[in-house]
DNA sequence: GGTAAGATCCGCT
DNA sequence: GCGGATCTTACCT
């Protein structure tokens, strides 16, 4: 991976557009253990203040500040009372955006996330979900606000994949605004659950 | 000062 | 498919 990784610019557009132009690209966090790269399989926008499941949605807090702050830097949040998730913050001035990374394929590092991950049976498992994505990568709350062009999270322009491969579909594990098909992901990655790639069933 | 829900994962059935 | 683990945040009284 020669390539410079992508300017604080490609950020500055609003979430929803910015997720889609995210697949297949590879994202690297350099820690004292070791370097893990990560090409992205499945993504999902939240753009405030407007959307009821965006956590800015209830304006600015001492959590969600750095959502508020410019794109192009990384916001990282605790949940469930034993994960991490990691979001890149986009969006055009004054308009609190970001995207979830949920799911990736390790392309480096492979030993290192095995070894966050033990108890993953398979490679495809080892960043399949938003809270194994953070452990693979070793990434936690002290990266809250991180750079995304510093020295520990880079993000590449990758490979993105052809845009018949690319689908969308209502975001997971939220009550609000579920209709809203603002999840992106990669037809026929074996990192994005199968069952996810189907509509589901309304009631 | 108390409480309910949460952008989840894992093991068991 | 279901429920437990585990704790922070935000909101209410």
């Amino acid at each position: 991976m020669s390539d410079d990784p992508l300017p604080h610019s490609f950020f500055a557009r609003p979430a929803p557009e910015v997720a889609p132009d995210l697949l297949g690209r590879v994202l690297r966090c350099t820690l004292p253990a070791g370097t893990v790269e990560l090409r992205l399989t499945e993504v999902e926008a939240y753009q405030g203040p407007d959307d009821p499941a965006s956590h800015a949605h209830r304006g600015p807090t001492a959590r969600n500040a750095v959502m508020f702050g410019p794109p192009g830097y990384a916001y990282v949040y605790f949940t469930y009372g034993m994960h991490f998730c990691v979001n890149l913050v986009c969006g055009p001035g004054g308009v609190p955006g970001a995207v979830l990374l949920r799911a990736g394929e390790v392309v480096a590092g492979l030993e290192l996330a095995r070894g966050r991950r033990t108890t993953s049976r398979r490679d495809t498992d080892l960043a399949q979900g938003p809270a194994r994505l953070t452990t693979a990568l070793g990434i936690d709350r002290s990266h809250d606000g991180a750079d995304l062009d510093g020295p520990v999270l880079r993000l590449f322009p990758g490979t993105p994949p052809p845009a018949e491969r690319i689908r969308s579909g209502p975001r997971t594990g939220i009550a609000q605004a579920a209709e809203t098909p603002w999840r992106f992901w990669t037809e026929g990655e074996p990192t994005v659950s199968p069952y996810r790639a189907h509509t589901p069933r309304r009631r």
